[in-house]
DNA sequence: CAGGTC
DNA sequence: CCTGG
């Protein structure tokens, strides 16, 4: 089964190589120039779409092929659009964010290179409250292995030309797990956390979706609800899992790279941080910091900066 | 010993 | 608190 997005679907310009090279992690996957994931559907059916393009950066024109290409019904073929269109925000706008962009020399140079980008975010909120733990306290392509783990121990298996793909797993599947299943995942402390999570949604029976209809104040208080999601995680999940785009996450990379290209090498406290943020980047802040730490080691020596951390978009 | 959370 | 650096 074939479905294709083309001017309608997605508002230009649209970067689709962006997607293809960076932040992929489990159980994205990007070969031969297609993008591969397992999805879940709404009905419980597992399949796997493999994405490419076949327009440019104006005109744009992406083809989704689904796995196993039998027994697709019209309905399912309308979710997989939808969740391919959601998780690479093709019916997002990001014209605005360049014209400020423009305004700002740092995230000018940040842009370049991408021009056209948009944020890859998580099918659902659950993979994303999952993912972001995962990324608390590590350097980015830890992150990498550990979903990678949880997919391939708790997720559901489906092959592909004797091919082996999983999907994210889904709460129920996690909440019956063993801890000792979890921890062997090499998630570490997140373990608990991350059952304690699974087992409330399938006890209370939480559709976490319809945080997406709420407001980005109101969403960030049912975040903060749940054990292991504090201020950090609420503000990353909003911004990857949610799509928010004026939410601030700082962590040491974000705080890196803004003491050394907007606050001259110097140590500011995290206040002067999110005031500069917020004064700056109103509106945009979730999309600045994403520029900001990604490939920075690499477009910051443009700016004659040899900037130390790795930013671990592309997976290594 | 990070680093975000408890 | 775990784990990788």
């Amino acid at each position: 089964m074939e479905i294709e997005l083309s001017k309608t679907d997605i508002i230009p310009p649209y970067n689709f190589d962006f997607a293809l090279t960076h932040y992929n992690i489990y159980p994205w996957v990007s070969e031969e120039g297609k993008l591969i994931r397992v999805l879940q559907l709404r009905n419980g059916k597992i399949c796997v779409a493999e994405i490419k393009s076949l327009g440019t950066l104006n005109n744009p024109k992406l083809v989704i092929r689904t796995k196993p290409s039998r027994n697709i019904q019209a309905e399912e073929v309308e979710e997989i659009k939808e969740i391919i269109s959601w998780c690479l925000g093709l019916k997002e706008d990001y014209r605005p964010f360049y014209e400020m962009c423009e305004k700002d020399r740092v995230l000018k140079t940040a842009m370049e290179s991408r021009y056209g980008s948009k944020g890859k975010s998580y099918p659902t909120v659950f993979e994303a409250i999952i993912g972001v733990i995962c990324a608390q306290n590590i350097q980015f392509k830890r992150l990498y292995s550990m979903m990678y783990n949880l997919c391939t121990k708790l997720g559901e298996r489906i092959k592909i030309a004797g091919k082996d793909y999983f999907s994210f797993p889904s709460p129920k599947n996690i909440s019956r797990s063993p801890l000792s299943i979890i921890r062997e995942c090499k998630v570490g402390y997140r373990d608990k956390f991350i059952k304690k999570i699974a087992e409330i949604i399938v006890k209370d029976n939480i559709n976490l979706e319809k945080l997406k209809k709420l407001s980005t104040e109101d969403a960030r208080k049912e975040l903060l609800k749940f054990p292991g999601i504090g201020p950090y995680t609420a503000n990353l999940v909003l911004a990857v899992g949610l799509r928010r785009k004026d939410v601030l996450h700082l962590d040491r990379f974000v705080r890196e790279v803004m003491y050394t290209f907007y606050f001259d090498g110097e140590k500011v406290p995290d206040e002067l941080l999110i005031k500069y943020a917020n004064k700056h980047w109103c509106g945009f802040q979730s999309l600045a910091v994403d520029a900001l730490t990604t490939n920075t080691e690499i477009w910051a020596k443009k700016l004659g900066i040899d900037f130390k951390i790795k930013s671990g978009a592309r997976g290594e």
